[in-house]
DNA sequence: GTCTATGCAAACCATTTGCAGAATA
DNA sequence: TATTCTGCAAATGGTTTGCATAGAC
């Protein structure tokens, strides 16, 4: 259901197409994602001044928002409070956070094909599995306090 | 995998076999709560003070989260900012959320049942359907650009 | 009378924005 | 050189907290 080949255009072609330039920062700010696989702006910005430590928070909060706009790195809201960002490089994978231990557990997006499917035909809903997050309980906290969190 | 009978136990004897007291904003935040549907703190808060324009917004802050401790009020996260407070007298149902138009579709929590099926046999993952918010794209913005939002 | 809940104001935290100077194309 | 980007600092917006008082039990 989804499987788009995305050509992975090098993110310098893209910026350049779309009229922005090549900075330092911003390739930090890739290269953190990457190197982190996913985290938040704050822990992203924590990675990036490793390197350089002058890069300030605001730099990276404006670089996440242009580079997931051209698709170069995924945003989904794992918790309430925070946004994460994801690499792209990673394979396609669902979450599932468990709202007893805050657990995230990453879940095959085959297990979705047929609620995919379902909704499409009866909404005329296209679902976004890049982003989306499924709460619940995980095997481990299952066992505990059958009733409610 | 769901179907908890819940007596509906009145909320009024849930909050004190909790130790906490009967008052007035508690009931007030309650029926706003019932009469919008569901709502933001913002907008709960809003429809309070039109009964009592004294009540202060962290008393309404304080009530929610206490509320849904109790399991009286249910929360979502609807967008990114803010949290939504729904009502549990509403039937069950998962909402689907556009990321292009920002619509909101009520769905039938029978969709999710091979889902739910699927994730409890390869993770043992217990879904929690009544906070699981699926974006994608509605009928009527899947037509256009069907590349990226 | 005791102890919880409220109102108020200040604190917080994540995120955004205005602006002057630095850097890219 | 013409713009776009960055760093800084201040503003913003939702949410939380400390404290004295009002109110429920």
């Amino acid at each position: 259901m989804d499987a788009t080949p995305k050509p992975r255009r090098p993110w310098q072609s893209v910026l350049r197409e779309h009229g922005h330039r090549l900075t330092p920062q911003r390739e930090l700010v890739l290269d953190a994602i990457d190197h982190l696989g996913h985290g938040t702006p704050e822990e992203i910005h924590q990675e990036v001044t490793r390197r350089a430590p002058a890069v300030n928070l605001s730099t990276v909060y404006r670089n996440l928002a242009l580079l997931e706009e051209l698709g170069a790195v995924r945003q989904v809201s794992l918790s309430d409070r925070t946004a994460t960002y994801h690499s792209v490089t990673l394979p396609a994978h669902v979450h599932l956070t468990c709202t007893h231990c805050g657990r995230v557990v990453d879940a095959h997006p085959t297990a979705f094909e047929g609620l995919v499917d379902g909704l499409a035909q009866t909404h005329g809903f296209v679902v976004d599995l890049d982003r989306l997050v499924v709460g619940g309980r995980c095997a481990e906290c299952r066992p505990l306090t059958p009733g409610q969190a």
